[in-house]
DNA sequence: TATATATTGTTGCAAAAGCAACATATTTTT
DNA sequence: AAAAATATGTTGCTTTTGCAACAATATATA
């Protein structure tokens, strides 16, 4: 999701040395695998350390949602949050996933531990990423228009890419989900946002005018 | 926001101790004080002590979104997750609130210390309670209609309440805001709902018949 | 390079939702 | 207890959105 690593800021050493102390095993996955099932009920902690995985739901009637796309260097475990019980984590691509008991990182040997710190500080901060990201997706679903959906999101967009000529960063298919506006309703009113001289789009590539 | 304490299973004593090692400060805010204001730019760490808190968003155009509602034992910093540089804290009643520098919580110093690990455990669940609640409010603004917005904020009401006939926790005017849907729409679909035999409700009191 | 697959772009029509403007009931304040 | 302020309930009308069914591009795969 975001793009530092758990372990920056740990030299490569440290990163082994903690690994050792917390009993860690490295597993390999194959797409499409099942890494995690009862998402909400495991007490490993989860790192991405190569590859993608995504975090879905399978509904009642068969369909599958997914309900966060996870990058090398994404965390997850139950604090991944949910009270539903049906949440699977599958791999997307082939992975490398490190895994270990989520005490080992909360409970401390007596020695201060720089390396420690620093993962337990990284550890905070990408779950308050992960919350950021959370709160910017509330903040776009909570406007009432498909219109102002997409003005906000192309606001967040253009204060990331420092520009105002942006590029949306996946298909427009896969943005009408992240909006949850039907696609071709949201593909109408990129038209008339045009007609309106608000933005100046092509596809992916929009301009904004304002 | 939940009901456990940052400070749970950690002694007074030893609490007292922490907040001295951290040179916390305990500050005292009447109802409508600004608490802080650039919410995202803060190195200070909160805890509500005693009282209620909002963070809260000024729009352009002078309307203000209550963003989050937080209650004794609820933290905030600026983990609390946003982009935007418009956010502010502010007090919904008189409140104490404790607050020390982030980086006091994440260092430790030599000795082995309980305490501070049960705290930074209880720091992480808290964060993870805001990432479910959060994950569970996009569940539901990424449903479609108004009804099937309904149907799955009564669905985990459900879940939490363990109970079939559950109460709606405030008014109706403040669900259609955490729906954002029309409040008249949304009235117009819970009677249709009852009229349809799936629920059957009178005001903040359902019966759920599914 | 041909073929298959995925993505983008477009439209008519029907359904859902928003808006505005009320009436009524309930709760809070004086 | 009266008055004021909130909250709930209702409706007609209009706008927005979703759905379905396409055509046209672009991208990936054999």
């Amino acid at each position: 999701m975001n793009d530092f690593m758990v372990f920056d800021g740990i030299n490569d050493n440290d990163v082994k040395k903690l690994l050792n102390e917390f009993n860690a095993l490295t597993l390999h996955f194959k797409k499409d695998a099942t890494i995690l099932s009862n998402v909400s009920n495991t007490s490993s902690f989860f790192i991405i350390q190569e590859g993608k995985a995504n975090i879905v739901r399978y509904n009642f009637n068969g369909t599958k949602t997914i309900i966060e796309k996870m990058d090398k260097g994404d965390i997850f475990g139950s604090f991944s949050g949910t009270i539903d019980d049906d949440l699977y984590v599958i791999a997307a691509s082939e992975c490398d996933i490190i895994t270990f008991e989520y005490n080992k990182l909360i409970s401390r040997s007596g020695k201060n531990n720089e390396a420690h710190n620093k993962l337990i500080d990284n550890v905070l901060n990408k779950i308050a990423d992960k919350l950021t990201y959370y709160n910017e997706r509330i903040e776009i679903l909570t406007e009432k228009t498909i219109r102002d959906k997409l003005l906000k999101y192309f606001g967040y967009l253009s204060k990331k890419q420092i520009t105002k000529a942006i590029v949306i960063p996946f298909t427009l298919s896969d943005l009408s989900d992240y909006l949850a506006v039907d696609r071709s309703a949201m593909m109408r009113e990129i038209k008339y946002m045009n007609d309106d001289g608000l933005i100046q789009s092509k596809g992916r590539y929009i301009n904004l005018k304002y």
